[in-house]
DNA sequence: TCCGTTTTGTTGAAAATTCAACAGAATTGT
DNA sequence: ACAATTCTGTTGAATTTTCAACAAAACGGA
């Protein structure tokens, strides 16, 4: 586990935990790590929500999947992020998501009663784990809302350049890049692929903006 | 705030919590109650995000209203209900949505800072409170989710037969009635209203559904 | 009850999206 | 380096949405 600390220190779960106390927190967790291939499972939609799981390396994608075979990508956790604490944390009994993984990845899994609940050695941070998790549903609850404000627009191109935007302030530059392919920001954004692309050369026509790939810079 | 206590104590935020100590908990928050009429705003938009709703009478819609002045309904909090509660955890300066009584409406406000961070008092309840807090995120996290699986929909057909699936299952029954009207639906499921009239009236006559106002029966 | 306001359903035209198909570019694995 | 696969941009036709305008219905207050 060793190895993992310095990326576990800036995930949000452990945050206000002492570093030497990091390792006995996760052996009281019952932390393991499983490593996944590129494009692999990492939860399958359906079964039981016990787990939170951990990005250390590589990427997941959760994705909603409906009775037609649409995909619709949620969100993307990057290293240091926590997913699928949520339908832990309510105890749902399926998983309504899959998440997948976008590279080779490991993914640190812990379940999440022996966070919500005290464990024999009564080992004193659930209530800091518990006040942690608790901030982590907020900011991913604002972060949905963000993915709303950007999916409530009407057209492809409002979508595009709502999301552009967001994307830009939060890497506080007019040049960044997106974790997303030409068909993952389509399912990101709810549209078709082919009128992103489409949107995508016409802004470029217009001068508003250059692409090469997924890196954008807006002008 | 006596007689608020039966509404209270089916309030997710104050569940494990014994009524007899409800009024002292109520107390050590400094919770105090504001009425508001009907289309009266309780959150305003930039606001700074301090304080949590709860729901005593009446109700509220959280709502989202962007540059060009579209609005977007994201949820709706009947009585029991917390709201904007999100936003003060996540500690965001400013609220990013407007908080509207749908009805005159009796509300609740906590400062969060209270339930977060311990009293002069040292009252025992605060890692409770905590944890309610974070099951109800939780739980909001779910229903943002829903409302993406619905809105994810292409089509305003394809979008309402969703919502109103999750409604029916909601009240286990394919009669029920929303707490909409046509265009609050149609800012809720992100279109036009009046496709979503003409889109109704069509499902009525294919003999899909049944209509009244905001009662709906699926047949 | 009457009047003014709000809500709802309808319509047709304009605009935008989706869909399917394809070819070139880029990437991956061997 | 090569072959196979995946990704991307383009196109045109069909479908759907949006928009604006209007009239009937429902509602609320005086």
């Amino acid at each position: 586990m060793k190895k993992y600390l310095e990326i576990l220190k800036k995930c949000p779960l452990f945050s206000q935990i002492a570093d030497e106390n990091l390792l006995t927190i996760l052996h009281c967790l019952g932390a393991r790590v499983v490593s996944f291939d590129k494009k692999y499972t990492v939860f399958a939609e359906g079964s039981p929500a016990k787990h939170v799981g951990i990005v250390l390396s590589g990427s997941v994608q959760i994705v909603q999947i409906d009775y037609y075979g649409n995909r619709s990508i949620l969100t993307e956790a990057g290293r240091g992020e926590v997913f699928a604490e949520a339908f832990a944390c309510a105890e749902v009994r399926a998983l309504p998501i899959t998440a997948v993984a976008m590279e080779p990845s490991e993914i640190m899994l812990i379940d999440c009663d022996h966070i919500l609940h005290t464990c024999e050695n009564h080992c004193g941070f659930h209530q800091q784990l518990i006040y942690n998790l608790m901030k982590d549903l907020a900011s991913k609850t604002i972060q949905f809302l963000q993915r709303i404000e950007v999916t409530a627009k009407r057209t492809t191109r409002e979508k595009l350049l709502t999301y552009l935007a967001l994307q830009a302030k939060k890497a506080e530059s007019n040049e960044f890049t997106i974790p997303f392919d030409r068909q993952d920001l389509a399912d990101y954004l709810e549209v078709d692929r082919s009128g992103l692309s489409a949107e995508i050369s016409k802004l470029q026509k217009e001068g508003v903006l250059v692409s090469q790939k997924n890196r954008f810079t807006l002008l």
